[in-house]
DNA sequence: GAATTTATGTTAATATGTTGTCATATTCTA
DNA sequence: TAGAATATGACAACATATTAACATAAATTC
């Protein structure tokens, strides 16, 4: 008789390091793939934000950051390197002095519509290639389950906030 | 009627949105479950992949670098920063002088099995908390998927290597 | 055996990400 | 309304990631 049904411990170190994996593979292959545009898998995150139809007005610093799920300190660098490579504008809001409205400008939108939107769809046909529509389902279950642990863990009781 | 099921497209962004996510809060709380080791996710990578029984005698960079999907370039650095906090230890080998052969320290051991392990046991508790054993099974393979896909958009005909 | 090619690792430039600290502006409280 | 607390965004220091370019050593080729 031999065990061979693997530990939770085995299974989740197997997991997490495939998840380390992953996440520089995406990183990799997806800044790859936009780099034509002049742009990395992080400042698409952004320009994804950005597009959706209920940050017309734009958003602040703090909101995005909270959306992403990153440091304001870490977005801060981002969102001037893409206003320097003309992708975004921002303004400071006169209704809240210390606030920055960060917005997409006409380049922005082109270079997201046009020229990213093709290649995004085309890299996610192929790092999905092989994916029902039900182990799609799955696999975003599981990553929010895993996301919302990792929340938890991250500051003990926030209030289970959204 | 309305359809409300999601397109592939749809779905897709979403998988990828929450990735990204996960990436990030990976090495957030990771980092911080063996920050009092002196560790990140990262060096918490390298000692796991060093100290299997596999690796006894130690690694040279380019294969620690291909075992862990990262550059060469990336991985210098990092051990490098685990040389100078006395967890690994470097040795050129005498039948290629090229190559350094890197392994643990018997100091990195110690931190590795007798400090660093019960904290990253009780990290996995808390990040795959309500994950039954068939949860983390589906999670993994399709984590395996994912990047099996992800490796062949990456070189576009590597000879499918391990 | 000499010349070319390949393999190994490092350094440099750049783009993320983190935490800590600060200046400033707004809001709350007394 | 004055003062304290909070919110917002920036700067600095650090660790990670990438690609490009380089020096050196080994392997291949002729």
């Amino acid at each position: 008789m031999i065990d061979s049904a693997p530990s939770r411990t085995d299974l989740a170190n197997r997991i997490f390091f495939r998840l380390y994996q992953c996440a520089n593979m995406l990183h990799k292959t997806g800044s790859r793939a936009v780099q034509d545009e002049g742009l990395t898998t992080q400042q698409w995150a952004v320009l994804g934000a950005l597009s959706r139809p209920e940050a017309a007005d734009g958003m602040n610093i703090g909101e995005l950051a909270r959306y992403l799920m990153v440091s304001r300190q870490n977005l801060s660098g981002v969102i001037t390197r893409m206003e320097r490579d003309g992708h975004l504008q921002v303004q400071t809001d006169p209704r809240d002095r210390r606030s920055r409205q960060v917005s997409m400008t006409r380049h922005g939108h082109h270079v997201w519509s046009e020229l990213a939107q093709p290649k995004i769809k085309a890299y996610y046909e192929q790092a999905l290639a092989d994916f029902s529509i039900g182990d799609m389902a799955h696999s975003l279950h599981y990553l929010l389950k895993l996301l919302q642990n990792m929340k938890e863990l991250d500051v003990p009781d926030p209030e289970a906030e959204a």
